[in-house]
DNA sequence: TCATAGCAATGTGGATACAATATTGACTTT
DNA sequence: AAAGTCAATATTGTATCCACATTGCTATGA
């Protein structure tokens, strides 16, 4: 009786926006786009059944968390980091993920810990059955980690980065051997649970490291224009 | 010769809404409009002649940069960021602040040092005329800072924070005493020159702490609505 | 045959018009 | 007189429309 029959449309909370722009993330993230896959306004919005209005508000925030390239005039394209973005976004993303250790120690609660455990429990049952869900909490483990910290810039970075991680590891990253192991967030997990410091931020910074390491490896050629235009050019004499 | 006629007309190059965009960010910086200001649409888009449009825009990248606040059907007001926010942005801002320090050692050119030591130098010309350039020109020593390390992401983050920062000092600061000692910029100058890298990351921490000490110092009440109230209610014997 | 200029098509940049929602003031009722 | 309700206003949310830039094709000329 207290609710009007509007306050099931749950239209107020940022509505089609919102949506669209958590169709084009996980469409993007999910690899359903190819990097450098032009994304037209209009067809977008049709497809969605949107305007180009909502359309260039999702390709604009998007651009703005580096998922999407945004050329004046040429429209918005899926964007294509480079090697060097890579280690820059791991370089930053290892700085920041150490303070939100660093922050956690004597700060979590019995059941963060819980949480952060289930979590990991899920992230174990999907290794084996889905691989690309496995991806997807391996990098949830660690916005859920800044999460806690109550730390709302920190979270928002950490997560900005995880994603661009996810673009960096698709792109040169061996096809995903082992993305996150499993068995690092778990001795990280203890590491905070008995507030050993020095040890939690050290197991993180390794792990970055690793990741970094798994991702980047393959340093050939494959990242720049010029440079695979110049393998073709000296096959043909140029 | 080389240039044709039409290059001097600079409009492709992000014409309006950049425009707007900066003189929003100055604007907000520089207290021209205070904390919680309305910002309707309307009336700004008719002042700087531009439409809705831009200005909707350019209100959406300002608050995803912290700046503005953007509430749902309510519209945009300058953001009045908690003391904890203070905290929080000063606390990513050390760690991020200190990797840029730890990138710069050993990359950082002969011309690299000079453009340093001739900001530092404006910074200085500044502090005894110019109080209100003087606080801008102390936030850009930690952007160029940033930019000098050719990571794009840590740059725009540093950026972002540095903004972030001036907002919180002009809240909670005292009236800027001296927000930020030009001896430490020099200090800093000096350990990069000679790639100490030990001490240039301890001097770059115990600046960003100085520069927190004191900005939130004024640990009052100050910052709430309600306690805003209650200082005055009390004074009405409320 | 190839290069260049013109033209058409696609798509973005921006502005205006319309619809939905919140706020404010006045009015009625108890 | 106070409180609640309703209407008027103002402001945001969204869609459509026009203008311009870019791209690819075609035709013409050397």
């Amino acid at each position: 009786m207290t609710s009007k029959p509007s306050d099931s449309i749950q239209k107020s909370a940022v509505p089609k926006s919102d949506a669209v722009y958590r169709i084009l993330k996980r469409a993007i993230l999910d690899q359903a786009f190819s990097a450098g896959t032009k994304l037209p306004e209009d067809s977008i919005g049709e497809r969605l059944g949107v305007s180009r209005t909502i359309v260039r508000q999702v390709l604009a925030r998007l651009n703005g968390e580096g998922l999407v390239e945004l050329r004046p005039n040429k429209g918005a394209c899926v964007s294509h980091p480079s090697l060097e973005d890579g280690h820059n976004i791991f370089a930053v993303r290892r700085a920041l993920e150490i303070l939100v250790v660093d922050s956690l120690i004597g700060k979590l609660t019995a059941p963060m810990i819980r949480e952060l455990e289930a979590h990991v429990d899920s992230e174990d049952r999907a290794r084996l059955t889905n691989s690309s869900a496995s991806i997807q909490l391996a990098g949830e483990f660690h916005v859920l980690l800044a999460q806690l910290t109550g730390n709302a810039i920190l979270s928002r970075y950490v997560t900005e980065l995880v994603s661009r991680s996810s673009m960096i590891l698709s792109l040169y990253g061996r096809p995903h051997s082992s993305d996150c192991a499993v068995s690092e967030h778990r001795e990280l997990i203890a590491a905070l649970a008995r507030n050993d410091r020095e040890k939690a931020c050290a197991l993180m910074g390794h792990h970055i490291e690793a990741i970094t390491s798994r991702a980047l490896l393959t340093s050939s050629s494959e990242n720049d224009l010029s440079d695979l235009l110049a393998a073709y050019a000296r096959e043909e004499g140029l």
